[in-house]
DNA sequence: CTCTCCCT
């Protein structure tokens, strides 16, 4: 881009050097070009040996260097599930697990050997099956409940560890915990350049250090040499499954060109759009145009942008080489928009030689590879969840990007050409960003997570081995929310209900709302319309809550209208809560899911509705299944009641805000004398969310509860979704907590 | 009037 002054190149470096191990080369693409010379063949004596002589092997892949899919088959073919044993494959997203068997599959020729486990499907075949790949979720789960000691594999292969989410790191504690048991367990930990030394360090002993001048020699020696602990290792060479190595392989990378601004610029939508369009007029290499902003309200914004200035017949870019197609990507988006980025190009598009330019949020990073990307446009930014354990709050910030988040964009170019990456800052900006953005284990609620270590016979949580240390208030505070929930006692030890907890694969807060509606169906003095309607109900919003985008937001003032007609007929005015379930009773009384048009109308998200009705009926299997009897939540008995509507609502509304506020009582709020919202827990001020049913057409409430948080645009804390309380609900419901 | 992304 010789024409444009905004931009300068420091110089020109390889981003496969030190590029973070990507994300697999699975994804969406399928690499078959890639074929049979792949890097990591190279290395497939030495992989072998390694594991042979020691028990961990941290090894140090590149994007498309194929370790997610030879490794495994190098072991298998070595006689590492010859007996009853597998080897299992983790990895942190269901699409890589299963993708990832399906190739491994294909490429031994015979399905009855690989095979994926993840949540609600699996392939594999426990008698046949020699190589399992799974989420982090699904293994943790299995060595929780099923299988402690892993004894079904015979190696463990955890890969992409350097995203270091929440899973991956409890992982990583439990198979610490199980090698000092069963220290045959072979560990593979896929991970980064940066970050492979603190994987061996986790693992195994480190090697006393030499002082003064042979300091750095050793270092460089511990680093990529094998991690010998001297003092244990046998004079024969017989493997020391104390110890452990770190092997590295080259990536398939092409070469990235970075270039920066000479200054941080001040409106990132509007430059990311004229870099782009920039970068279509005036270069010469071919492939399309990636663009990192960190909202899908930018993205909408940048593509508007985008095509007013291309569609403009005076725009210079008319003038410019071929036409261009601008493409939105984020998580919120209906499935069909979501899909067109990784289509192959139309024959209108081939025919007249257009160029993508793809708008995208934070998704594009790890979650999913857009193929062909020749640019990357990076603004620096992105939204980083936060967990405030002092408000109990969820926010989620719009920070600063870490080094190795730069790089990873980066690299989303130069994956099948060399890439070009443009920076919206300065390379000194570069530098002092972070590293690394801390773990997630650091960042996040952590009540599950201490539920499941408790689950696991941990007595004392803080002894549990984790490689990041989350912080002392983040774990009394899920420690305090867990006693509230009644899932501890006095003694931090599982209650029977915290036992029966770990069992529910939804949040604690959400297990006890659909523990307490179990316990008001018993009841005897609970009414019958309500015996048969509450289960089935919370069903619903416990799904409800874990499918984020249900209703897509209206955008302008003529949609919001049609908004508040199509809502109308569903609305409940005690809030969110009961709304949904009326969205539900729609299609529980016909047993029909809705038109695409009828979703169309009523501004819901089809896919997201679908999805909420399958977590549904699965949560409902496993409440049948655990609690069992004639249990008829979702089914006739739901469907005549709910098509009559001959039930008292009000009575039906009250039943399910009891049942909401039994699990999430730590999140009530409280209306203050200035029209302000106050949590009951420390008191911090909240608003009402926009989207809420409560702030359009609610009536106030002294009380309302509420289902999360986050950072509301204009400064403040907004929560959704909400319902109104009453105050005397929270003595009886929460006595303990609530004096 | 504005919610990054995963997972059991």
């Amino acid at each position: 881009m010789a024409n444009d002054p905004g931009f300068w190149r420091p110089s020109s470096s390889d981003v496969g050097d030190d590029l973070l191990a990507g994300e697999n080369e699975n994804n969406f693409v399928l690499q078959s070009s890639l074929s049979n010379f792949l890097p990591i063949s190279a290395h497939r004596t030495q992989i072998l040996y390694a594991l042979e002589q020691y028990g961990v092997l941290v090894l140090v892949g590149e994007t498309g260097c194929g370790k997610s899919t030879q490794i495994p088959q190098f072991l298998y073919e070595n006689g590492w599930a010859d007996s009853s044993k597998c080897i299992i494959c983790t990895q942190p997203r269901r699409i890589a697990a299963m993708t990832l068997a399906d190739r491994v599959a294909s490429e031994i020729g015979d399905s009855s050997l690989v095979g994926y486990s993840v949540r609600f499907a699996s392939t594999f075949n426990p008698t046949t099956g020699k190589i399992r790949f799974v989420t982090d979720g699904w293994l943790l789960r299995e060595t929780t409940l099923a299988d402690p000691l892993l004894k079904q594999a015979s190696v463990l292969i955890i890969d992409e560890a350097h995203e270091r989410s929440l899973n991956t790191e409890l992982l990583l504690g439990v198979v610490k915990k199980i090698r000092r048991v069963r220290p045959e367990l072979r560990l593979v930990v896929c991970s980064a350049t940066l970050d492979a030394e603190s994987f061996l360090d986790f693992f195994c002993k480190k090697t006393t250090r030499k002082k003064g001048t042979d300091e750095a020699a050793t270092r460089k020696r511990s680093r990529w040499g094998p991690r010998v602990d001297t003092s244990e290792r046998d004079e024969g060479g017989k493997p020391c499954l104390t110890e452990g190595t770190i092997i590295s392989v080259d990536g398939r990378q092409h070469p990235v060109d970075i270039l920066y601004q000479k200054e941080p610029v001040s409106d990132y939508v509007k430059t990311v759009v004229d870099t782009a369009l920039q970068i279509h007029e005036s270069s010469d290499m071919d492939g399309d145009i990636l663009c990192f902003l960190t909202t899908g309200e930018e993205v909408d914004e940048a593509v508007e942008m985008a095509e007013t200035i291309v569609s403009n017949p005076n725009s210079r870019t008319r003038k410019g080489k071929g036409p261009c197609v601008c493409l939105p990507l984020y998580a919120g988006l209906p499935a069909n928009s979501q899909r067109q980025p990784f289509l192959p190009k139309s024959s209108d598009e081939v025919k007249s030689n257009s160029r993508r330019i793809i708008f995208s949020t934070n998704i594009a990073e790890t979650s999913v590879t857009v193929p062909n990307i020749a640019h990357v446009v990076d603004c620096g930014f992105a939204k980083m969840p936060y967990f405030d354990p002092d408000t109990g709050f969820d926010r989620l910030i719009t920070c600063a990007i870490s080094q190795a988040s730069a790089k990873q964009r980066a690299g989303r170019s130069g994956r099948v050409m060399p890439g070009k990456c443009y920076r919206l800052f300065s390379e000194k900006n570069f530098e002092s960003l972070q590293t690394e953005s801390a773990p997630e284990i650091q960042r996040t609620n952590l009540t599950s997570l201490i539920l499941t270590i408790k689950a696991l016979g941990v007595s004392n949580v803080l002894s549990f081995d984790l490689m990041s240390v989350p912080s002392v208030e983040a774990l009394a505070h899920g420690v305090e929310c867990l006693y509230a929930l009644g899932a501890l006692d006095d003694e931090a030890e599982l209650t029977e209900l915290g036992k029966e907890m770990v069992y529910f694969s939804t949040e604690p807060r959400v297990s006890r709302m659909l523990l307490a509606a179990l316990d008001m169906e018993s009841r005897e003095e609970t009414p019958s319309m309500v015996k048969r309607l509450i289960v089935g109900d919370c069903l619903t919003v416990a799904a409800s809550i874990q499918v984020r985008n249900l209703f897509i937001r209206p955008r302008t003032e003529n949609q919001w209208r049609k908004y508040d007609e199509a809502v109308s007929d569903i609305l409940d005015r005690s809030g969110d809560h009961v709304t949904m379930l009326h969205l539900f009773d729609l299609v529980d009384h016909t047993n029909k899911m809705l038109s695409g048009e009828e979703c169309r109308e009523r501004f819901v998200n089809r896919v997201a509705m679908q999805r909420v009705l399958d977590v549904r009926s699965r949560l409902a299997r496993f409440l049948h299944s655990r609690f069992g009897g004639g249990s008829n939540w979702l089914g006739t008995k739901r469907q005549e009641v709910v098509g009559s509507q001959t039930y008292d609502s009000e009575e039906r509304s009250e039943a399910v805000r009891r049942c909401v506020t039994a699990g999430f009582f730590m999140n009530v709020a409280k209306l203050g004398s200035d029209g302000q919202y106050y949590s009951l827990r420390g008191n911090f001020a909240l608003s009402i969310s926009s989207t809420s049913v409560l702030h359009r057409y609610g009536e106030s409430s002294d009380y309302i509860v509420f289902g999360g948080t986050y950072d509301a645009n204009r400064g403040g804390v907004d929560c959704k979704p909400n319902s109104t309380i009453c105050g005397s609900w929270l003595r009886q419901l929460a006595p303990h907590y609530w004096r």
